[in-house]
RNA sequence: GGGUAGGUGGCCGAGUGGCUAAAGGCGACAGACUGUAAAUCUGUUCACGCGAGUGUACGGUGGUUCGAAUCCACCCCUGCCCA
């Protein structure tokens, strides 16, 4: 099976512009392609880490990908697909988080001679000279048209800035760029870029009457018809400072029964001869399932000793065996503990289970809370100093552990 | 520039002088049931305090008033219509 085929039969394809010349192309390793990405955080996150193993597995099929750092279009703010406007960035936070892009992305893609290039549309976006820009791009985009795009639909009703609205020009003059200075025949990115990827392939038919694809990977979408990879208190990071490899593979280990096959063939590199087998695994093989995609995803991202920690941490705490020494763990000092105690309420803010005293002893109240597999209902409750030099073990709820130890 | 409708808790949205820490919904968290799933039911959901209570909060700054999310002035922001 070819590569196009490949990404077909797992759903990784949305909408192509031409599809015989791009499964063409990219099954005999032609194809020179770019994926975009906007430094909108200091870190990478779910669906960046999608457009990545694309061009991983394209690189693999011979085909050659140019990573690009949105640090020109960062000072814009794509608008698409949005209900509110992106808050503006200064210069040195777009800055910054380009180059924690550029250290994470080195992890997943071989950059070097004859393999992927990185690119930063800042060398040339920045410089560009307004009136010269507005005769030569500009004559060649339609706002009838522009104001059609679907990516600005929502927009249209609770207002779009004239900034934001240029979003789509940057994107399709890096296309024209790209192929001008870097043979680059093919754009790639989330479904949602669609239409400024179509506006970069008509752009260069304007201007060179070269042909150019476009293609855009299936948004990761769960049953509910909501985007994967948010939790409710943001994004699913691929930094382990920011989303720690145990959480990482506990976001995957809880998906729903109805999503893991499509993650299990969207996200992982599993043959499909093996996920075909998976698809008939009933019952409690589901869990297996869920345990494979949580592992092979950490693996990924953080490599498998931390995918090893992450998953022995999680049959210790939920089946009672294996190792717990690598849950989530808080180190406290001599200096955090008041006459040889502490309270349970201080103990649960430390270590971050709840965000305020008031929660605590709420958490408290309702039975949510476990220290050593006793449930804690006093919210008096206090901790010699013995009991944390034995190390104490937390649990909220069902699924959240903690450990609290003295340094 | 003119007219007009708005800006309320994580989001949506009610509230038009004291009974309002602010209805309702969504989300989130906890409990029950389960498979670390879904669905369902119950409770909780600004901060501090054991509590009575205190503090902060309805775009911003001032003002009126015993008392303001609510009235007044000015300013900022957004939608729509006209230019």
């Amino acid at each position: 099976m070819k590569i196009f085929e490949e990404l077909q039969a797992r759903g990784l394809i949305a909408q192509v512009t031409n599809n015989d010349e791009i499964r063409d192309l990219i099954n005999n390793g032609g194809a020179k392609f770019y994926i975009g990405f906007d430094p909108t955080a200091d870190s990478l996150h779910v669906g960046h880490f999608m457009a990545l193993c694309l061009m991983k597995r394209l690189q693999m099929a011979g085909n050659k990908p140019i990573v690009l750092i949105g640090g020109g279009t960062g000072h814009i703010g794509d608008p698409s697909g949005r209900t509110d406007m992106r808050s503006m960035m200064t210069k040195e936070i777009i800055d910054h988080n380009c180059a924690c892009f550029k250290k994470q992305m080195e992890r997943f893609i071989e950059f070097g001679e004859n393999k992927a290039i990185m690119l930063n549309n800042a060398d040339w976006l920045l410089k560009l000279n307004y009136i010269e820009l507005l005769r030569e791009v500009g004559a060649c985009f339609s706002v009838n048209n522009m104001l059609r795009a679907e990516c600005y639909k929502q927009r249209m009703e609770k207002g779009l800035s004239f900034l934001e609205f240029n979003y789509m020009i940057m994107q399709a003059y890096d296309f024209y760029y790209l192929h001008q200075n870097h043979d680059c025949n093919m754009q790639f990115g989330g479904d949602d870029q669609w239409s400024n990827m179509l506006a970069g392939t008509e752009l260069i038919r304007k201007k060179t009457g070269d042909d150019a694809y476009a293609m855009t990977i299936t948004l990761l979408l769960n049953s509910e018809g909501k985007k994967m990879g948010k939790t409710a208190k943001g994004a699913v990071w691929l930094d382990p400072q920011k989303t720690s490899p145990f959480e990482f593979y506990q976001y995957w280990r809880n998906v729903e029964d109805a999503d893991v096959m499509k993650c299990i063939k969207m996200l992982t590199f599993i043959p499909l001869e093996k996920i075909q087998e998976m698809e008939n695994w009933e019952d409690s093989r589901i869990n297996e399932k869920k345990e494979i995609l949580a592992h092979e995803l950490t693996e990924l991202v953080h490599g498998k000793e931390e995918a090893d920690k992450a998953q022995q941490a999680a049959h210790a705490l939920f089946s009672g065996s294996g190792d717990s020494e690598n849950i989530p763990t808080t180190e406290l000092t001599s200096a955090d503990i008041e006459n040889n105690e502490i309270s349970i309420i201080t103990l649960l803010v430390k270590s971050g289970l709840c965000a305020s005293n008031g929660e605590a002893k709420r958490l408290l109240q309702q039975g949510g809370i476990m220290v050593n597999d006793e449930q804690i209902k006093d919210i008096g409750k206090k901790f010699s100093q013995t009991d944390l030099e034995t190390g104490l073990k937390i649990r909220k709820g069902k699924k959240h552990f903690h450990k609290i130890i003295l340094k």
